[in-house]
RNA sequence: GGGGCGGUAGUUCAGUUGGUUAGAACGCUGGCCUGUCAAGCCAGAGGUCGCGAGUUCGAGUCUCGUUCGCCCCGCCA
């Protein structure tokens, strides 16, 4: 049978007898003739029912109906009245006279009624009626177009959709794992995969070339809007690739998906992370801030006769610093150091400029050279707000955005950029040295050189707007490199052998060279409709406490289970 | 682990300085109604004020604890 679209029904399909079915959306009932609307996913549409028996004999029955009835109604299509067409509904110009309906199932009144504002408690509750409102579809149709172009744009260009399994092995570092109890092995456990990272590289050891999947991964960490327990990834490897066959294949499904949901999108700007971290303390720098840069001000103030900075400067300490366009009032001078001292800084220093002019409560302690050279350093007009204490470029870079917003210095629209060649390694709190991609990421310049904990790597992050998207790199393909790597980081040969030691497997059998990314798919469709919650682009969600209010999942299990796994409560 | 905001009718919310019987809108139920589309009009039903303790003659309101939801920091290679 033909499926009608309902947003496709007009004026032709005029004297049309047809039959729909959905759910009925909303009911004035006028006594002599009752008006409801049929709604489905492919839209709205009047339906008529008339008591008079001019049109049929149904308009009694109707009475019966109520809201989220279930139907399948019968009727010919008619053109409204001129005075009575509703400009609101891409049907507004038609409407149904019901000849005969049936009714497939009742509703009780509901708890709230699809497009209903309404909390997120009782939205995840009753998340299959929430799910009925024309928003939501939306984006559920979205996220399946997503995926739709993501394969083919894939499948297109030779990739392999090769599943990776879901039960799988717990690795060390990164996220929490979610364990999955084996009852085979009691006491054993699997780990839900955080990626798929490992066995990609595994499948670019067999051979497979070009592999992509669309699939979910997991981490047991703490929930954000832009983080949920379980989420989808868009994955994808290359063996023989450089970091720009890379960058141009993934660049190019990007193009594909903007263009696809109408946005415009300029071409990606290649940022060094060096550079992010000076201009935006950030390595996911949001250009779409139209505010000043951030700017190394140390020198200028090293020897300086304002203690605040120079004494910082003494203890190693860096001023970072950037200029606001703008005129601020005292409030909100006051309120940009509160939202500093928020963020952990000691305190704010802020210099009005306008022309020549240096105005600041400290201004007398600054000489003419050090005026002079931020003078020099901060063109134009505005307030230069300067940080000494902590992290002060990741400090700085944090109230840049925060100030920038509250103006409305966001300009509209997307802008990418490629935040490439991020160091290898960083120092954690213990003075390790750590990953800052993942431990497979390959280096640029020589691991066995006295260097190698200072060198960069072959990565790349593609940021939009201050949201990582997604990132990759091009991997380590030698064993005797990646064992280098582990040894850095303190890890030591019996760990790595019994932890990876199927990765260095891998690589020790002739593994070709190759590399990847993997995009975060929920992240890149709430950019794409321009949503705030990752929630919103996930059919069934978890809350904050990683909970499902719809299932009541997590729960308790029965002893009987419990015992086949060899578990135990701690209560018990 | 920490910070912030919130939980009152099915839903979204109001509720004063602690004081009589806790309100509104929408929804729901019944009635009226032949052109509405957020239909309208009339009538009605509907409340463990998240939970537990405390202060008080008296607690939706104050205190403590707890739980749930949202946002953020930590965390998320």
């Amino acid at each position: 049978m033909e499926a009608l679209s309902i947003n496709s029904i007009n004026a032709g399909y005029e004297n049309r007898d047809i039959e729909l079915s959905g759910w009925i959306d909303s009911i004035r009932d006028h006594g002599g003739v009752m008006f409801a609307d049929l709604r489905n996913r492919s839209g709205k549409i009047q339906l008529v029912f008339d008591s008079s028996g001019k049109d049929s004999g149904c308009g009694g029955d109707a009475a019966a109906l109520r809201a989220e009835f279930v139907v399948r109604v019968r009727g010919s299509v008619a053109r409204r009245p001129e005075d009575s067409v509703n400009k609101k509904i891409p049907t507004g110009e038609v409407e149904l006279k019901v000849s005969s309906f049936e009714i497939l199932n009742g509703a009780l009144p509901l708890p709230f009624y699809p497009g209903e504002k309404v909390g997120d408690e009782a939205a995840l509750k009753y998340r299959f009626l929430d799910l009925r409102s024309p928003d939501m579809m939306r984006n559920l149709e979205a996220v399946d177009r997503l995926m739709r172009i993501t394969r083919e744009y894939f499948s297109q260009l030779g990739f392999w959709d090769v599943p990776t399994p879901m039960l799988t092995k717990s690795t060390p570092e990164g996220a929490r794992d979610y364990l999955v109890p084996s009852r085979t092995k009691p006491g054993s456990f699997f780990a839900l995969p955080q990626s798929p990272q490992l066995f990609k590289q595994l499948l670019m050891a067999s051979g497979v070339e070009r592999y992509y999947q669309i699939t979910r991964c997991f981490r047991d960490e703490d929930l954000r809007s832009d983080r949920q327990p379980e989420f989808t990834q868009i994955d994808m490897e290359m063996s023989f690739a450089a970091s720009s066959d890379i960058m141009e294949t993934v660049w190019n499904l990007v193009e594909k998906i903007f263009t696809a949901f109408e946005h415009k999108l300029p071409p990606a700007v290649l940022m060094k992370y060096e550079e992010a971290m000076a201009s935006y303390g950030s390595d996911k720098p949001d250009m779409s801030l139209d505010t000043g840069l951030l700017a190394d001000i140390t020198e200028i103030f090293r020897k300086s006769e304002f203690k605040v900075f120079s004494s910082s400067v003494e203890k190693g300490n860096k001023i970072a610093a950037f200029l606001c366009r703008g005129d601020f009032s005292r409030k909100e001078l006051d309120d940009a150091v509160e939202d500093a001292k928020k963020l952990g800084a000691g305190g704010l220093v802020w210099i009005k400029k306008g022309g020549e002019e240096l105005k600041c409560p400290v201004a007398k302690l600054f000489s003419d050279d050090e005026k002079n050279a931020l003078k020099e350093k901060f063109p134009g007009d505005g307030v230069i707000f300067a940080g000494s204490t902590g992290d002060s470029f990741a400090l700085m870079g944090e109230l840049r955005k925060i100030l920038a917003l509250r103006r409305g210095l966001k300009k509209e629209g997307f802008f990418p950029v490629w935040v490439v060649e991020a160091p290898l390694f960083e120092k954690n709190s213990e003075g390790r040295l750590q990953a800052v991609h993942h431990p497979f990421t390959a280096p640029i310049g020589d691991i066995f050189s006295d260097e190698a904990a200072s060198l960069k790597s072959h990565s790349y992050d593609l940021v939009i707007n201050g949201e990582e998207i997604g990132g990759g790199s091009i991997r380590i393909h030698k064993a005797r490199e990646q064992i280098r790597v582990f040894e850095l980081m303190g890890i030591s040969g019996n760990e790595y052998r019994e932890k990876f030691g199927f990765l260095l497997d891998a690589l020790s059998y002739g593994c070709p060279p190759h590399g990847g990314f993997a995009f975060g798919m929920e992240r890149l469709a709430v950019k794409l409709l321009g949503l705030d919650s990752i929630k919103d682009v996930i059919a069934f969600p978890k809350t904050q406490n990683a909970f499902c209010p719809l299932t009541h999942a997590p729960d308790v299990v029965s002893k009987r289970q419990l015992r086949e796994l060899g578990l135990k409560t701690a209560d018990e």
